[in-house]
DNA sequence: CGGGTTTGACCCGCGC
DNA sequence: GCGCGGGTCAAACCCG
């Protein structure tokens, strides 16, 4: 069809306040359309404006659906909210239940690994003797050109956080790497990330003879699990440009990988002490894996809050799922939804590791619809709303993140197509979705963890990228409308 | 000249 | 206890 539909660019939903209602936020899409009719029509184009209106009518009427749908979407989840939290609570009455066997030290109890593959379900990880989070790589990604997947998440917990406490084990005060755990300070400063917050006199580790004895026990567990969240790529250049200012203070030839690891460190302020790991995985140069660890110390600047907050919010999926008991599984709804891929958290040497693997699920949503904006990602080091800063509000003075999670899902959650596309690719992102935890082994759980955060951070996702818009909206509904009823059989 | 990068050395944790 | 590997340091070097 030549009647060229264009939509206006997101940054207009980039000023939408955050506490933005979801209703509303649904109309931004449509009111978007009307903006096509601007195209200069010439004099036979009546019919076809004709045609565009009743079209526009038809979308309208689906977006009202979706509108509704949204509505008992969000009533649902916030139920499911309710019941989780009641659920946490009891189940954390007894203490020792959900903390990993603290007996014997900080050591290698940790080796939970949870295993997320969404998305195309083409995807199969090589699950080798041990699975690495970092250098793992993605056998069935490479046939998309253009993985580069927005992650513009500026996800935060609010601090009144009720429910959002519920995602963390009560007993275990979580080192939390989103930076809302600057909020979170003013009740638990003792929990600053360790060697993340400590001073830029680093050395953090050389403090071997700190006494320890029950509560400190405990606290340097938590120290030792310096969460990281690892973000894999396709990107051509030789590191993502995230909006932040690194500078390289070492590079390394790890085992098994030719290629180096180049160790960057935070430099937009002189004692933040985020880092990051950059290297290209070993079976597909192509991908680019960053890691990233610690909590900016700074206010971050639009483009950098972006990638921060996805960092966070993995972060905070990860720990919160990783202090719980390690009995249960954690659903993580970030790869239920096939949003970010196959998403893989893995605690490995004290170090727990989410990955968000961008370089899969892509292919689907390219075949499916082909945003305007798709194009726009086509061999860019970073994807548009990632660089953008667009999904940032609160960046750049104020305490790095916004405030509540739910209303900020549906903030930007613009439905860019009609539900029946939607539909269908739901259908490809949730039959191929499944969830699998191993420990040691190899067991399927299933456990609303860190359903929040994650939940603030596929919200946030879906705005970020337009083309990934309907798709994700779509496994998102299914998801939490699923997690719903699942609560309410309860 | 200041800031960033390179690179070899060093430190430390972990596994054997 | 020892060796290995990851992470960091810091001097040398590079570049604008």
């Amino acid at each position: 069809m030549d009647v060229a539909v264009e939509r206006p660019t997101p940054v207009k939903e980039e000023n939408k306040p955050e506490t933005m209602d979801i209703a509303s936020a649904l109309p931004m899409v449509l009111e978007s359309f009307p903006s096509t009719q601007r195209n200069p029509i010439t004099t036979s184009k009546d019919d076809k404006l004709e045609a565009t209106k009743a079209e526009m009518g038809e979308v309208r009427e689906e977006n009202e659906r979706l509108k509704t749908l949204l509505s008992h979407i969000v009533r649902d989840y916030q139920s499911l909210q309710t019941h989780f939290q009641d659920a946490v609570k009891v189940k954390h009455q007894p203490p020792a239940a959900d903390k990993l066997p603290a007996a014997p030290a900080p050591a290698p109890t940790a080796d939970d690994l949870v295993s997320l593959c969404l998305g195309s379900g083409g995807y199969a990880r090589p699950k080798g003797a041990h699975q690495r989070s970092l250098s793992s790589s993605s056998s069935g990604t490479e046939t998309d050109p253009d993985d580069q997947l927005s992650l513009g998440l500026s996800s935060r917990r609010s601090t009144d956080g009720d429910d959002r406490q519920a995602a963390r084990p009560s007993a275990t005060p979580l080192m939390n790497l989103s930076s809302d755990s600057s909020a979170d300070d003013d009740a638990a400063p003792g929990h600053q990330l360790p060697a993340a917050a400590c001073p830029p006199a680093t050395k953090a580790r050389k403090s071997p003879g700190a006494g320890v004895d029950g509560a400190d026990d405990e606290v340097l567990q938590q120290q030792a699990k310096k969460a990281r969240v690892s973000v894999r790529v396709k990107c051509d250049t030789p590191t993502m440009n995230d909006g932040c200012q690194w500078r390289k203070y070492g590079q390394k030839i790890s085992k098994g990988n030719p290629c180096p690891r180049a160790y960057y460190r935070c430099t937009v302020a002189p004692s933040c002490p985020v880092r990051k790991q950059v290297q290209r995985c070993a079976d597909d140069m192509s991908i680019l894996i960053t890691t990233y660890e610690g909590t900016h110390s700074h206010p971050l600047p639009p483009a950098a809050a972006a990638m921060a907050s996805t960092t966070s919010a993995a972060a905070s999926m990860l720990l919160a799922g990783s202090s719980s008991s390690s009995s249960h599984g954690h659903h993580l709804p970030f790869a239920s939804a096939g949003l970010l891929g196959p998403t893989t958290i893995s605690t490995i040497a004290s170090c727990p590791t989410v990955t968000l693997d961008l370089t899969a699920p892509h292919s689907l949503m390219q075949q499916q619809y082909q945003s305007p904006y798709a194009a726009g990602y086509e061999s860019k080091a970073l994807p548009a709303a990632w660089s953008s800063g667009y999904l940032a509000p609160y960046a750049g003075g104020l305490p790095f993140y916004g405030k509540s999670s739910l209303p900020a899902m549906g903030q930007h959650f613009g439905l860019g197509m009609a539900t029946t596309r939607a539909e269908q690719l739901y259908g490809a992102a949730h039959s191929s979705s499944y969830l699998q935890r191993t420990s040691s082994g190899g067991v399927v759980h299933g456990a609303p963890a860190a359903a929040p955060a994650v939940t603030d951070t596929i919200a946030k996702a879906i705005t970020s990228d337009p083309s990934f818009q309907s798709v994700l909206a779509a496994a998102i509904t299914s998801y939490m409308g699923r997690g719903a009823g699942a609560a309410a059989h309860k």
